[in-house]
DNA sequence: ATTGATATATAGCCTATCTATGGGTAGAGA
DNA sequence: TCTCTACCCATAGATAGGCTATATATCAAT
């Protein structure tokens, strides 16, 4: 990880699925919008999103195809899948698990 | 990351700081404390462990420290600097800025 | 004698993130 | 017209850190 780092590692992918349950979204779209929703605290570098995004479109978690912006630009817009749906529980449930077991550790529940 | 990970990445140095604010233990206590804490969900492999230790050492965080344990076996034992006590509130502070932001795009505060 | 728990440590792999860079379009303002 | 900013995609290479596998050793219990 880097020292300062932009998201928790392990998580973009979650973060992506969930973004496009909203609607779906072209790349840009997707980061700025985890940007916005963060309040400017998770930043997705592109070097980051791109490559993610293969990942998702290989495992069949989301689907691709080319359309036209509002502002008349080409762009790829990425629409989940049902796979992909199914998948996003999996990792939130996942996360959720990983972050209380991670909370027990730090506010030591056991000697309450 | 792996299909099933054992750890969040990027947490675990933070974990092993943390369960150190308690006693000086040795790596394997360090590891049987942060699973028993976290109710087994959390597993710190050796391979992870150790060189964290090293990285920990390195930068100054905690120093260590051969001794007998109870049972009569040579370990070394760890015990956490000022210096790793500071690092632990920046890395804690970090953390839980990260998940409140996480928390805020999977639940879409923006829109209530 | 063999297994299981305790204990440390390293090599090599793998994955995901970050840095850096490249390409290109549209619109606004100077 | 030019330039700047925002919009958009994508990859190569470096880096970090966690995982697998392995090696070593002691002790207790079966």
């Amino acid at each position: 990880m880097a020292k300062n780092p932009d998201l928790l590692p392990g998580t973009l992918d979650m973060l992506i699925l969930k973004t496009l349950t909203r609607a779906p979204l072209h790349g840009y779209g997707i980061a700025l919008s985890i940007k916005r929703l963060s309040d400017e605290v998770l930043t997705v570098e592109e070097g980051s999103l791109y490559p993610a995004l293969q990942r998702l479109l290989l495992q069949g978690w989301v689907k691709a195809e080319w359309k036209m912006t509002e502002t008349k630009r080409r762009a790829r817009f990425y629409t989940l899948t049902a796979a992909g749906r199914k998948q996003l529980g999996i990792e939130l449930s996942q996360f959720e698990q990983m972050i209380e077991a991670i909370g027990r550790v730090l506010h030591d529940a056991k000697e309450v």
